[in-house]
Order: structure tokens, then C-alpha cells, then sequence
DNA sequence: ATCTAAATCACCCTTTCGGGTGAAGGAAAT
DNA sequence: ATTTCCTTCACCCGAAAGGGTGATTTAGAT
């Protein structure tokens, strides 16, 4: 902000300059006031435009990047998945296998077997690419 | 675009008369031309910023609502994905299973596992959801 | 004309997944 | 206390997926 206000400052102080110059150059005494205001008007539009343009931009970005993921708990409720079935889920969705899961979670592959199994129930698919999809769809996963 | 030029024109030429009047209400004849310069720099400074923010705004809701999808052929090129593979991994990408996908097709359950087999090697993956998912990282598939 | 890449399909084999059923322990609610 | 839900695990079976190899046809490039 700070620069944007120096180089505002700079921009008007080079204007000034610039328009007296224009008058002393040339001889014209007489540049009616419409011909200030036009040429200044013109100028600072731009550089209005411009500045507009740079703080929206930052907000497209911010939209964009930081792409705020929160969990639809009311889905989560609604559909009765468990805390551990959610776990289950987001491994699932990273493109782990069953076997994998089931190491990182420090339990047996059967058990993996029935979260899923009861995942798919719940979310009334029948394989883990369509859960995958269908998480991310009801924002049960980011 | 019309009707910003128009309101351009109308918002000149009231800024012209405003500064006239002001000259002769208050019988100020030697208002500097530093004084002008400023006060038209700072109302086209706002008018160009609301334009700038109108202008990006537009932009803002394009980006968020028809969430412009555009395909990263230097990617698949770079990968050497074929227009089949392709569609393959769109297909695998709405859940469906390989004979699905070969239905869909019109072709054989052995061309789509050979396609995805392919597909795997070229995504460096061996699974399909790790392949849905990269595909999407690399905006491969929406 | 020859070479190359894409697309198609087949066969074999192993691993993973998915579906069904049952069951035991524990926590929380009634 | 009894019920209910979550979590854990087992076993069986069939279907799907994945890996490897090889082959044919066709379109495009050299």
C-alpha cells in the first residue's frame, strides 16, 4: 500500500512536470483547462484501472491457491460415516491400496475391508473411484 | 463498454463544470494548477479503480461459476498421451469399471486394460485412483 | 516404399477388490 | 441393565484390476 502511495505521489509530481514543460515548449499559454483535465483524467483513469486491477487480482489469486477446504460435517452426520470410516476415506483418496491403509492405520486388512464395505453403503457406490468422486463432491474430503 | 465511455464523457464534463463554479462562487481565480491536477487525479483515480473492480469482478464470478476447465496439452503431449488414452482416463475418472469403459467404447476389455496399463506407465502410477488423481494435478481431466 | 506410433485384441497369471456373513470387545446412550 | 453404535477381525468366494508378452491392422511420417 505504502508503494502504491509514493508511486501515486511520483506520478503526479512527473504530470506536473510534464504539463509545464508541454506549456513552455511549445509556446501555449493559452492550453484551456479541458485539455489539463482531459489529459489528467485519462491518466489516472489508467491508473486507477490499474490499481483496481492489482487488488482484485490478488483476490482472484487468493480464491484460487489457498482453495479453503472445510469439512461438510453435516454431510458426514447425514450419512453416518464414522470418524474412522473418514480416515479410511481420505487414504482411499490419496490412491492408497487396502494393505496400505491398513499399515498406516496399524490394523488388519479385514478391517479395512468392512470400513470400506460400509463406506460404500453409505455412499451408495460400489467402487473406491466413485467414492473418491462422490467424497469430493459432497466435500467430505478435500 | 458503451456505457462506461458515456459515463466517462458525463463524469468530465461535470468535473469541468463543478470546477468552474467553484472558481466563480467562491471568487478564487488563482487556484493553482497543482490544485486541479489533484483533484481530478483523485476522482479519475476512483472512477478508474471502480472500472479496474468492475472489470476483474467479471472475472471473478467466470473463474468460480463455469469453472473454466481447459486441458493441458502440453502435458499430455509431454507424457505421450494418445486421444484414446485420453478418453480412457476420463472415463476411469467418472468411476466407471474397464468393462464399462470398453462398452462404452466399443471395443474389447483387453484394449482397455492394455490402454490403461499404458496409461499407468506414463503416469508413473499403479493404481487408478492414483492415476485420477495425478491426472487431475495435471489438469489432465477436469 | 518403409518405418513408426496408435489402436486393437488375446492369453496367462497374480494381486486386489468387493460382497456376504458372522462375531467379539468397548463406549455411549436409554 | 440393555441396547445401539463403533471398531476390530476372520473366512470365503467371485469379480475386477494389474502385469507381462505378443500380434495384427491402420494411419501418418520419412
Amino acid at each position: 500500500m505504502k508503494r502504491i502511495i509514493i508511486f501515486y505521489g511520483i506520478a503526479l509530481a512527473v504530470l506536473v512536470f510534464l504539463l509545464k514543460q508541454l506549456e513552455y515548449r511549445f509556446f501555449i499559454h493559452d492550453l484551456s483547462i479541458e485539455f489539463y483535465i482531459g489529459i489528467i483524467a485519462f491518466f489516472f483513469t489508467l491508473l486507477g484501472a490499474w490499481v483496481g486491477y492489482r487488488l482484485t487480482q490478488k483476490k482472484i489469486v487468493i480464491v484460487r491457491s489457498e482453495n479453503a477446504f472445510q469439512l461438510d460435517s453435516l454431510q458426514l452426520e447425514k450419512l453416518g460415516i464414522s470418524k474412522r470410516e473418514q480416515e479410511v476415506l481420505e487414504l482411499m483418496a490419496k490412491g492408497l491400496s487396502n494393505q496400505e491403509i491398513a499399515d498406516k492405520l496399524f490394523v488388519s486388512l479385514n478391517t479395512i475391508k468392512t470400513h470400506i464395505s460400509n463406506l460404500f453403503l453409505k455412499l451408495e457406490v460400489s467402487r473406491r473411484t466413485q467414492a473418491v468422486k462422490k467424497a469430493k463432491e459432497l466435500q467430505l474430503i478435500p
